[in-house]
DNA sequence: TCTTGAGATTGGTTTTACCACTTACAAAGA
DNA sequence: TCTTTGTAAGTGGTAAAACCAATCTCAAGA
């Protein structure tokens, strides 16, 4: 009878994750950060001072703080010290790994990209200024210049969505964009070569531009939502052609045991 | 180089990170996932005996071991092993540091809840299944049943709202959704105590239900739209008001200088 | 004033050892 | 024969000490 997961989960978690010492230096950080004793850009003690601190030992102390590194709160640089993150940024290999582990489908990514990226052309709409708009029109620059380099042109691509994110003034929705933009980035560039044809795709990116400078909300989420759409047949298509050969191993020892 | 340092555009690269070593770790592991390789449930060889496979030390495995953990893709269980995970879940733990540390408003949750629950809300409605509708009448009833204890109520609100996400069979929106409650939990449990009445927000539960259950999809995405606004709304309030006292968490003191 | 190099400091890695927990299995009891 | 139980092996968790590599500081020298 193993425990009834409250549904509370995470939040506070003595779950089952490590031994309770790595989680009591995130806590312990965590709290520090929720206390505003720290802030963006600052720095944390050395690990030989902090471990004693805390009355750990110092490997203790840096599975912890590999356990915020690997969250993004903070950053180490050896050397010089740890910091906290300045910027706010989702790692996305975890929903990469995700991905990879449950088989997600380039249509539940399209899906997701649409759900959310529909909505946040129409906030950027609303919302973006005369430097986020700078951005943009950079960044439909660079997909100009490159839309006869399928690698270049998707990697442009997806700034160009990300800087809508941006734009859209709101961290939270930027940074799950960020996650979902990665793993389709991950994803994608082993076939983008096959893609034959960026105009029509570039053409929708030019109608987006212009109905968020123009502040057309209406606009900006009927044209991203077609430009979806359109995206994700032109992956299908792709996908669909033939394949340089991609083995999926034969299983190995799958234990099958665990009763957990 | 395992990992895409190319697209990640304005933010961070994070490629700095922790040594080598770790990152070589995830990477290994990510390969023989994605490989297939690796399923969920599996058992991972010991860390004795992998390090040896993979040429470095036990500490540098475990740091690249203790990243996946934390990633949520494995999960370790002293004396017995270490496992991939069996369900998808993105660690919360991250957003709700990063709401800490860049200070995310609580009108940006509710606009990113909006963003993606109402577009969920329409899926439930075209998609869900007896029993995925199961589960949600039984978190409605919940609701009735917790009607005069906010934090259980509270706790099933989260709850129901999950439960649409995971009745949109999109597993990607289902992780985003849990993501973003599970920080909008942890900061909202401070103040739930002073919400007097939360019949209204049950009825507005019950209308939603509703329209999952008759497959009437716009139905349910103009009521969840609506039922954001009021707890947005409703939140404000409970802000506003006086604590009723309740040691909880102490008002932050920002009092703190920084020193860069 | 600018350069430079030595020393101190910091995080990164390794090695070794021990502890706590889990599991499997065989011996003892019914 | 079946069940119980206790031991032993194996697992991840923690700790300590030592060393490596990158970085920073700062004073001596040009």
């Amino acid at each position: 009878m193993p425990r009834a997961k409250t549904a509370t989960t995470t939040t506070t978690p003595a779950s089952d994750h490590n031994g309770p010492t790595a989680e009591h230096v995130v806590a312990r950080i965590h709290g520090m950060i929720a206390r505003g004793e720290l802030h963006p850009g600052d720095r944390l003690p050395a690990e030989r001072e902090l471990c004693k601190q805390l009355g750990i030992s110092r490997p203790s102390l840096r599975a912890g703080i590999r356990m915020l590194v690997t969250m993004g709160v903070l950053h180490s640089r050896q050397g010089s010290g740890t910091y906290v993150a300045d910027s706010p940024s989702l790692d996305s290999e975890q929903l990469s790994l995700m991905a990879a582990l449950h088989g997600f489908t380039f249509d539940q990514m399209f899906e997701a990209r649409r759900v959310l990226e529909v909505q946040i052309a129409g906030l950027a709409a609303e919302r973006a200024s005369g430097e986020t708009l700078a951005v943009l029109a950079e960044e439909l620059a660079n997909l100009y210049a490159t839309l006869n380099d399928p690698q270049q042109y998707l990697i442009h691509d997806i700034k160009f969505h990300r800087a809508i994110a941006a734009a859209s003034d709101n961290p939270i929705l930027a940074a799950l964009v960020e996650m979902v933009s990665a793993v389709m980035y991950d994803r994608r560039r082993a076939t983008i070569g096959r893609a034959h044809d960026f105009n029509e795709s570039q053409g929708m990116h030019q109608r987006i531009y212009r109905a968020i400078r123009n502040h057309k909300a209406d606009e900006a989420r009927a044209t991203m939502h077609e430009h979806l759409l359109l995206a994700q047949h032109a992956y299908r298509t792709e996908e669909a052609r033939p394949q340089p050969d991609r083995q999926a191993s034969p299983p190995v020892k799958r234990s099958t045991k665990r009763k957990r």
